[in-house]
DNA sequence: CGTTATACTGTTGTATGCATTAGGGTATGT
DNA sequence: ACATACCCTAATGCATACAACAGTATAACG
């Protein structure tokens, strides 16, 4: 994480070389997925060059690549954060979903015995901190990742991380239940289990289960959230 | 054509407002189409400042943007148009097949009467000009853009963009056969009568083929062109 | 004659300054 | 008192100047 895992920009001999840009765009999309911006916040260049102590150049630079990747938009004349209403939660997860069940099948024929090794050593660590948030919430990401990558299809690797990308916009998975981390790592097991078993199909269908899961627990959190607001208004 | 439609940064209001950002990104964006860059050419920020007669600050901001297309990449310390293998194409109409299946899909259950009324305007004109290469190659463009709307999903929309973009790199779509259009219409023909019919699955299924033999005529045609560039050298 | 070091050129990275435009507020006139 | 016009401010768009870096060629020395 500390090297640029982040920037997607293909492989990069000159990755010492390091970019201002590169800075600015991972300060941006941290401050976002800690709500440091939040959505339909206005986002100004001459504000990030201050704070990050950069000039408003690489700023620009990073701001078109965060709106190629669509988490800041055009809004009255400047930028702002992407915010996402209900029917783009469900946009996102029906496309989540069709995605990440091709890369499942696509992992299931393609996936090399390493890659099937890593899956289940990741799903391993999962299942021995079962109560550890924040290691769950990187294991998970983590496990989705090497998914992506045991599919062995670049343009469905970055189709996905641009959705994941946009995922961050819906606020910290904090809001999991121990209960939903449970049922997640049983429906990754089932989902390593197809795949280990070459079954394409079922892995498929295994992951779109689990996807489907996680947008019914993700509705069900944003509702709780809602609901918590209203009370203490 | 004319406006910017090729933008793509969502609903902008001030499409008056020229951008020269937009303006050197359509410009170079025409231009790998029409194969003045060519894919592994280098792309140099002088170069098209001084073509376009702009600063190359718009141009570093269009040039990060056709990056994050990936239309073009890194390259030797510079940038360059990307150049794709067998593989890549490959990759490419397998994630096409895999999203173009899911908005027909998706066309099927959320297109509403006007959309379902316009694709089949879309499929009578293709029908009544089978000869006119231009034509239908533009035609067989808006049609799978109309497609795309249908399915009112916008981030399936924004990857099948990138996808299709991701197309113009293997050059002029020219290359297709009158017998490849001729079944290309009835294909089209067999997926507008399944979205009209609200039946998903069969709506994916033909579109799915539809896809796959696209596929095919591709490789193809990569192979004829080889075979011509092999006798003539 | 070969190898190494240095200088130069070409290209990208960054900063800054100026232009332009949009939005708001105030003042004035009816 | 309301409406309209003008100005001022803030933000982005664009250009230019400068810096850093890499690759290459040439010259000098072993």
């Amino acid at each position: 994480m500390n090297k640029s895992s982040k920037t997607r920009t293909t492989a990069r001999e000159q990755t010492a070389r390091l970019n201002l840009t590169e800075v600015v765009y991972d300060a941006l999309h941290k401050a976002i997925q800690t709500g440091t911006y939040k959505p339909g916040q206005r986002v100004r260049e001459n504000d990030v060059s201050d704070w990050l102590q950069v000039s408003r150049t690489p700023v620009r630079e990073a701001l078109r690549r965060l709106q190629a990747d669509g988490i800041i938009e055009p809004k009255e004349g400047g930028l702002a954060v992407t915010s996402f209403d209900r029917r783009a939660v469900a946009e996102l997860y029906a496309v989540r979903e069709t995605l990440e069940g091709a890369a499942a099948a696509l992992a299931a024929r393609n996936a090399d015995p390493t890659e099937l090794a890593l899956l289940q050593r990741m799903l391993e660590a999962q299942r021995n901190c079962p109560d550890d948030l924040s290691a769950q919430a990187r294991l998970n990401k983590n496990f989705h990742e090497q998914l992506y990558q045991a599919a062995h299809n670049r343009f469905l690797l970055k189709a996905l991380q641009v959705l994941r990308d946009s995922l961050v916009l819906l606020g910290p998975t904090t809001l999991m239940t121990t209960e939903r981390i449970a049922a997640a790592i049983e429906e990754h097991a089932e989902v390593v289990a197809a795949i280990v078993a070459r079954d394409a199909p079922r892995a498929e269908a295994v992951t779109r289960k689990h996807i489907r899961a996680g947008y019914e627990a993700r509705v069900q959190a944003m509702a709780d959230q809602l609901e918590s607001a209203h009370a203490t208004s």
